[in-house]
DNA sequence: CGCCTATTTGATCTGATTCAAACAATGTGG
DNA sequence: CCACATTGTTTGAATCAGATCAAATAGGCG
């Protein structure tokens, strides 16, 4: 039941993180644990890789909050995912050499930096570990299309709400909420950016959710005050996340 | 050069697709000459996997069109992708037990259904296919992420501009494509769920585009008549469709 | 305290939707 | 081979969700 006591924070996230989509034998958690890292601080608001870019090395997030996004020729920004502790938000660049957006940190973090040779080893060395790294990868498509379809036909306030739901769910999943209240270190700004509205309308909505008795959400701390409600403004259903490991239960408010 | 004339078109189909997003080696092709499959051919707008579902095979696109969609409570379609012949769309349900979303044709076609055991097995014997087969869906989820780039920051006229580019450049590097001009079987309506748009505005978007002498679209074949120009107006970079393989030259009009 | 950044509010504008109806194309059966 | 039905495209007018612009508060923090 309780981790090994020797791992590293590194590896104890990151199995944490894999754990809850997909059950991990103890040889598959003792693979990983070999995996290669040098850790660094980052202050928020920081590129991390760049469009352009061809990492030779992937990103773990260890602490903090990240997001992936690019820009249009006009400079509007599109924020892809979110990404918190856990997560590898650049897996891909192991198949994909070119980076075709980029990952920036939206609140200070530790990040540790994985050789791409350390994770080819381990994945060839346990072809279990690469399935669920494959499927980690899968899930990350499962959410861009969740949100694309928030983006293409919800109105406003059921895509925020959604993605609040979404935050809390995969928070949970990684241990990392605090019964219905995480933390959520981004600006409204930044909602927008991840979900196709401005500013303005953003504010405005979670007015309308704050209104309905559904969240707070003071600095940067959300708290759910309605957990039905809220997954029903946002029309929201947990399958896309394919949580089958552990963490399901866990995740499930 | 030539394709060994011995192939099914199933297996030729699939390689050329392969190839144009990644280099094969002779012995690669066989092996993937032995996936099994059955073939079926099925009308327009009909569902082939559905959300929920738990497939026990994969589809390949041999001829046609078919879309990945998803609806929301009220009902409004998001459509996230096309695919077309050479395309395994549900590729996912590898490691995805239950299907997030669904699969429906949008033009008669033929699909080849292909057992997962025989996509595992290939795979096993073969690491370097599973590993263009990971490639791949890895692209998928770059074309998600561009098409949500366009839903959410970018104009109609240049949604549209840079659909009709990708459809365009993919076809063209799996052979499909006759110059500047290729099939496409959507209808505006099936382009709007694509867009997150409504029909009308996809009929008038599309007549701006006209009207800039960029296409002609007449019923179910587009001609980019000034493709510089269809490229700016829809603010297309190829750099997100990662193909490095043969296709890459092939591709580029 | 004072600075900077984030949130909030108000007013106005607009890209895109909706509703409704005409028109064109395609296909079907008699 | 034509009449009719069906589906897709086009046009017009009214409306709206959300954007934009601008300015006022409110937090956080060195």
């Amino acid at each position: 039941m309780s981790e090994p006591i020797q791992l590293h924070p590194e590896h104890n996230i990151l199995i944490r993180k894999l754990r809850s989509i997909s059950p991990l034998a103890e040889d598959e958690k003792r693979c990983l644990a070999t995996l290669q890292f040098t850790t660094r601080s980052v202050a928020a608001d920081q590129d991390v890789v760049r469009e352009g870019d061809r990492p030779s090395e992937c990103c773990l997030v260890v602490e903090g909050f990240v997001c992936r996004y690019k820009l249009t020729d006009e400079g509007r920004r599109q924020i892809f995912s979110f990404h918190l502790p856990g997560d590898i938000p650049d897996l891909q660049s192991l198949h994909l050499k070119v980076m075709d957006h980029s990952l920036m940190t939206l609140a200070p973090s530790k990040l540790a930096f994985i050789p791409h040779e350390s994770v080819a080893a381990v994945m060839h060395r346990c072809p279990r570990v690469a399935d669920v790294f494959w499927r980690d990868t899968l899930i990350d498509g499962a959410v861009f299309r969740e949100w694309m379809l928030g983006i293409g036909r919800r109105t406003a306030s059921t895509r925020i709400a959604h993605v609040l739901c979404e935050v809390l769910v995969r928070m949970r999943a990684v241990g990392l909420a605090d019964g219905h209240r995480c933390e959520l270190p981004v600006t409204q700004s930044e909602l927008g950016d991840a979900l196709g509205l401005s500013t303005v309308h953003v504010n405005r909505s979670l007015q309308e959710l704050r209104g309905k008795g559904l969240i707070t959400l003071r600095g940067s701390v959300l708290t759910v005050e309605d957990w039905e409600g809220l997954e029903k403004a946002g029309e929201f259903d947990p399958l896309y996340l394919h949580l089958d490991g552990e963490g399901a239960r866990a995740a499930c408010p």
